[in-house]
DNA sequence: AATGAATGAGGCTTCATTCAT
DNA sequence: TATGAATGAAGCCTCATTCAT
C-alpha cells in the first residue's frame, strides 16, 4: 500500500502549514481551524496525526533542527581549528534562520519560552545539538587556541544569545536583515575575546584579526 | 486628600500582584480573576485602572524599567572609561533581574516576543534606555579605547543577547543562578574582543585581562 | 435659597442630554457614563435625580408630551368641525416631531415598544392626550360630520399609525423628511374615508376634497 | 445522507425557539443560554449555525416573511381590482400576525426599530415585499379605480402604519385582539378615502360602501 | 448636594477536542 | 482513514448602581 507514504505526506503537509500559521500568528492566536483550512484537511484529521495543538507545535522543529545539527556535525568534522568550527556553526545557524524565517519565528518567538517544550523530542534534539558548541570550545582550550580561563558554557551563551538577539530583533521589527553578513563580525569579536594571546592566522581568529 | 495616594497605592498593589501572576503563569494562563483575588480587589476594579488584560501586562515593566535606566544613567556618569561603563551597565541589568525574577520573567518570557508591546510606553522606555549602550561604545571608539572597526549595534546585541540568554535559561530551567557572578566573565570576553590592541590597565579591560 | 431652581435646572440639563444620547444610541447602547459626561455631572449625581437608568428614560417625554397635549387641547377648542380638529391634531403631532427629532426618536424607537413604560407617568400623559382624538371623532359622528358606522378607535389607530409609520421611517432611514407637508394629504384621505356622504366644504374635509 | 436534513432541522429548531424567547423577553433580556437550553442544544452549537446573537435574531423573520410575501404575490394575481387586492394584502398580513404572534412581536417590537437590521437579508425581503403595495395602488390609479391625486407611498404608509399600530397595541397590552375582524373596517375607510368619486360596486370599495 | 471610587453580576463568544459514522 | 457535527469549559469585560465622604 501507499499508505505509509501518504500518511507521511499528509503529516508533512500539516506540519508545513502549521509552521507558517504559528509563525505568523503565534501560538494562541493561531487556530486549529485555520491550519486545517489551509492544509485542506479537516480539523479532526489533524488530531489523527497530532495529539494536541501543543503537540503539533512541538513537532514542528524536529525535522529542521535535526537537519541543522546533522549538517553542523558533518561540516565541523571537515574543519580544523576551534575558531573556524565556531564560525561554521554560527554560519549554519544564521543560514538556517535566514532561509527559513518561519522556523526561526517558531523557535525564537514561541518555543524558546515555553516550559512545556523542555521535555519534548524537539528540545532534546536542540539541547543535544548545541552540546557540540561546548565540545568545540573545550577543544579550543585544550589545543591552546583559546584562553584557558574562559568558561565554555558562558562562551556558548554569548554565541547563542547573540544569534538569538539578532534573529529575534529581525523577526520582531520585520526589518529585512542579512543575517549572514553578521557572522564574521560576531566571530571576530568572540575569537578576539577568547583567543589565547599571541595566536593568530590559521590557529585562531579566522579573519586574521587579533589583538596581538 | 488621600485620594491620589490611595489610587496610586491600589494601582501599585494590582501591578505587583499581576507581575507575580503573569511571571508564574504566563499571559494566557494568568486570569484577571486570579489577579483580582490575590490583589484583594474586584475584577471590575482592575478595569478602573487598566484598560485591558494586555494593557495591565504592558504597564508592569514601566516603573522598574524606568528605575533601572535612571540608575544606569546616573552611575554611568560617575564612571570613567567605556569598558568600565559597560561593566556597570551589565552589572545593573543582572542585579535587577537577580533581585526581581518576576520582572525578569515578564520581560524575557512574555514581553520580548510580543509585537503588540512594541508601540507601548514600556517599550519606549526600554528602547530609549538601551540607546545608552550604543553611546558608551561609540565613546569608547572615539577615545581609542575600543577598536574602530567594531559595529556598536552588534556589540550591544552581543551584550544584551548574552544577558538575555543567561537570564532566560535561568528562568526556564529554574536552576538558581548567581547572575552577578557572570558579569565579570562576560565583560572580560567582550572587552578582550573589542579593546584596541595594546591597551590595558585603566584604559580598557576593567579586570586587567587583555590580549596584549 | 436658589436651591429648588438649581435642582430643577440640573434635572433639565440631565434630561436634555439624556434625550440626545438615548435618541442617538438607543437605550441599551447609551450609557449613564456618557450622559453624565455630556451633562458635565458625575454619574452618581444622576442617581440623585433619577432612580434608575430606565427611570431617567421614562422621565424624558413627560414635559414635551405634556406640552404637546396641552397645546393640542387648547387649539382644539378654538377650532370648529371635527375634521378640522383632526387636522390640527395631526399637524401639532407632526410639528412636534419635526421640531424635536430626539423626542420623536425616544417615543418611536424606544418607548413605544417598552412594556415597562406602560405604567409610568409619561405613558399616562400620552394615553390621556390621545383620548382627545376619540372625543373629536365621536363629536364628528354625533354632529353628522362623520359616518356613523366608523369605529373611533380604529380611526384613531389609522391616524396614529400613519403618523408613527412616517416618523419612524424618517428616523430609521435618516432621510430628511418634511413631515408638515404630509399633514394635508393624510387628513385628506382620512376625511374622505370617514366623512358622511354628501358633506363638503366647511363641514367636513378641510381641504374641500370629497367624494361626493 | 441525512446530513442536510438534520442540519436544516436543527437550524429551524433553534430559530423556532429563538423566536419564542426573543418575542417574550426582547433582545437584550433574552439570553443565548436560555435559547440553547430550550432548544436542547449547547450554546456553542448555536454559534455553529449563527454568527452572533444579533445574527440569530435577524435570521428569524426570513422564512416567515418570505412565505408571507410569496403567498401575497400569488393571491394578488388571482384577484381583480386594486381595492380587492389591497384588502387581500391587509388580510394576509393580519392573518400572519394573528397566527404567529411571536413573529409579530419580533417584527413589531424588536426589528422595526433596529437600524442594524436595515441591511440584512430579512429586511431586503420585507422591503421588497411591500413594494407590491405600491404597485397595486398605482394600478388602481391607472385603472381609474383610485383617485389620481393620491400619493401611493402615503397610502402604503397609512395601510402599514395602521396594521402596525393595531398589532403593536395588541402585543403591548396583551389584550386578545381579533385582527382579522379589523381588516374590513380598515379597507373600508381606506378605499372610501381613495376611490375615485362615483365608483362603486365591483370596481372599487370591495364592501360596497362608498361615498357616492 | 455632589461625587470618587468600588463592585456585583452575568453574558457572549471562542476553540480545542471528541466521537459516531 | 477521514470528517462533520457537537460541545464543554472559561474568561474578559461592561455597566448600572451604591455608599462613604
Amino acid at each position: 500500500m501507499a499508505n505509509p507514504k501518504k500518511i507521511e505526506k499528509r503529516k508533512k503537509q500539516i506540519l508545513s502549514v502549521a509552521e507558517k500559521v504559528f509563525a505568523k500568528k503565534g501560538f494562541q492566536e493561531a487556530t486549529i481551524s485555520e491550519i486545517a483550512e489551509q492544509a485542506k484537511v479537516s480539523e479532526a484529521s489533524i488530531y489523527e496525526y497530532f495529539t494536541t495543538k501543543q503537540g503539533l507545535l512541538f513537532s514542528i522543529p524536529i525535522e529542521a533542527a535535526g537537519e541543522l545539527f546533522d549538517k553542523s556535525e558533518f561540516h565541523i568534522k571537515l574543519i580544523r581549528g576551534a575558531a573556524n568550527k565556531l564560525r561554521a556553526t554560527i554560519y549554519l545557524f544564521m543560514m538556517t534562520y535566514q532561509e527559513n524565517p518561519d522556523f526561526a519565528a517558531i523557535i525564537m518567538l514561541i518555543l524558546k519560552h515555553n516550559k512545556n517544550f523542555l521535555e519534548t523530542e524537539g528540545h532534546h534534539i536542540i539541547r543535544n545539538g548545541i552540546k557540540n558548541i561546548i565540545v568545540i570550545i573545550e577543544e579550543g582550550i585544550d589545543s591552546g587556541e583559546f584562553r584557558s580561563d574562559i568558561d565554555p558554557h558562558l562562551i556558548r551563551s554569548m554565541i547563542l544569545g547573540t544569534i538569538e538577539h539578532i534573529v529575534t530583533t529581525s523577526l520582531m521589527t520585520g526589518h529585512p536583515t542579512n543575517l549572514l553578513e553578521m557572522v564574521d563580525p560576531i566571530i571576530d569579536v568572540i575569537t578576539a575575546g577568547i583567543c589565547a594571546k599571541g595566536l593568530s592566522g590559521s590557529n585562531c581568529c579566522p579573519l586574521g584579526i587579533t589583538n596581538q
